[in-house]
DNA sequence: CTCCCGTCCGTGAACGTTAACGTGATGGTT
DNA sequence: AACCATCACGTTAACGTTCACGGACGGGAG
């Protein structure tokens, strides 16, 4: 077994092996510029037997580009991130792009920190499920960097967004439960992000005055919610939750306190976990394809990039994507 | 509100207006060379003021040096990694790294496609949890670029592991069940991986010729598993999962058969998934932490790469680490 | 026959940083 | 007084690619 040489093999090795100039290899793989068929197929196979690879440093540096493509979220680890994530990777792989995940606890500091770096990583774009920073701070992003907003209305005209119909979704929930002939509803609420969509959508649909509380997006913030809003209102006897990890709390702190769901109170949940249909009981839930949003982040995403290499400036306004959400009726509720 | 004149403030503007030439200034950003601590200060005063961040291309051109670490999986979506991606990521960011993830599918040309883009992206190593690529394709690319596998046998002596130890996990989980009274125990293995090493510990610990049937890890994939062992092994009250999806897809199986869990048939799965103790009924699982696995593997390759940073060439072996497992007790056996 | 234009390709420079080396000042030793 | 080590900093070159030019060649129009 022979040692590796390690030596890097150049742009100019390809050429001097071809019998052309750089230039003309450069021309070859990136098919700017005039170049004759034949010579371009020599190039090209002298390439790949020579397993030359381009130096992303060296053209990053002409051309600022790296290839890849910054998403910032709160955290990968809550399941809603993973199956999107999913959608992201692989239509970034289709597209060329590598991509850098950043996770920000939906703290402003770390949301605009993750920002910064994915900017001076040379990033093509990005895209971002902000939940702290302010619409001022994106508009800036979306300046230095073509940005994407995902789950979340456009901060200004100029900046893309994508996102999932809650709305119509939360409304969906709502309706399914008052037909059910639930007269006291409450709401679970994730305390992140700006929009408040699900709580807005909420306070349209249910009777006024229905109690809504606040607490983190987790299992746990979910059932101290829950037991804080059937403390103070008794009469409740079915919960929207902002996900379906607070579904999950509390489902979790009805049956501490002795309620049986759905009997004594319904729950339901937003997101359709992958095990959503396994839990006990199997949970009624808000469905969107959270693929399909990953999938659709990137496709927007290249678009303003690409529109934004040759009109430098004054960006044309992209249209806000809304992806449909429907209600998945289980044990629940 | 001026428009932002976004010319690149490079090294050179923050060593004239510091009043020293460009290798100070980057002296008093690496801490290399001498340097007095005035000018350390004053230098690192403008480059605060002038907002300078330096060229991450232009830097690596010189140093070959990214900031960035590879992450190798096959699906993001498969709750079990996002726990240990978060692990990973947060250990990533304390030591200055970034992170580049690629899903492989388990497929080997993708494994190999991943690693290679890797490799030409710059990183400072790669952290693998391989299932298809063979050991000696994984010590060539360590020869290349500093490896850490995941939850796989180091292919070498020269390549760092990082590993649960699902072997005692197995045995606990078989153990348990034979304490339970169960005689019949088979086994819904994942058709992933080269080890097999919940696949070889249950067939040392349970009875010689239990059955194993092997399926896709995922919750289909353990629902087809379980209809096909239990065809063919009625006598079966017991079965042990390769992760808590196939757990899950067993469960499914099993009822749709009329039989139910865990009084007709018992199941215990491995991973303890965030919504595990949520399932109906709450699953019996092996316990691992897998943030602290994701934590320890970037540890281990931070090691590995600084080991290779001065010892060019015949790197010391790594201690293969094995972190522990448990047996998570629960309504599902 | 000359001129011009399009096609195809080569040459020099530049991107921004760090490695390698060089230089002057300072202070201590012989 | 001469020397040398050390410190603190500056100068030059190089990393590998693409961009902006410009030149050679062939063919058609005048």
């Amino acid at each position: 077994m022979e040692v590796e040489p390690s030596v890097r093999v150049t742009i100019d090795d390809v050429a001097r092996a071809a019998g052309v100039s750089r230039q003309t290899v450069s021309r070859a793989m990136n098919g700017k510029g005039e170049i004759s068929a034949a010579t371009r197929r020599r190039v090209l196979a002298t390439i790949e037997e020579l397993e030359y690879r381009p130096s992303v440093f060296a053209r990053g540096m002409r051309t600022r580009r790296a290839g890849t493509l910054g998403v910032i979220l709160s955290d990968i680890a809550n399941p809603f991130f993973p199956a999107v994530a999913r959608g992201v990777f692989d239509a970034a792989a289709a597209h060329g792009f590598s991509v850098v995940v950043h996770n920000t606890d939906a703290h402003a500091g770390r949301e605009s920190a993750a920002a910064r770096e994915i900017l001076e990583g040379g990033a093509e774009g990005v895209i971002g499920f902000f939940e702290a920073l302010g619409d001022e701070e994106l508009v800036a992003l979306h300046r230095r960097l073509p940005l994407v907003v995902a789950d979340r209305r456009a901060p200004a005209p100029t900046v893309a967004s994508v996102s999932s119909d809650f709305a119509t979704g939360t409304r969906l929930a709502v309706e399914h439960l008052h037909a059910r002939g639930h007269r006291h509803l409450g709401m679970l609420d994730g305390a992140v992000g700006v929009d408040h969509v699900r709580r807005h959508a909420f306070a349209a649909a249910a009777a006024p005055g229905s109690p809504i509380v606040t607490g983190p997006p987790t299992i746990t913030g979910g059932a101290a919610a829950a037991a804080q809003l059937l403390g103070e209102h008794p009469e409740v006897t079915a919960l929207v939750a902002f996900n379906d990890l607070m579904a999950v709390g509390a489902i979790r702190a009805l049956r501490e306190r002795g309620r049986r769901v759905p009997d004594d109170c319904a729950v339901v949940g937003h997101d359709d976990l992958t095990l959503a249909a396994d839990l006990d009981p199997p949970l009624t839930t808000v469905h969107t394809d959270k693929y399909e949003l990953g999938r659709t982040l990137v496709e927007t995403l290249d678009a303003v990039v690409r529109a934004r290499r040759d009109d430098t400036g004054a960006t044309p306004a992209p249209e806000p994507r809304l992806l449909p959400a429907t209600l998945v009726v289980r044990g629940s509720a």
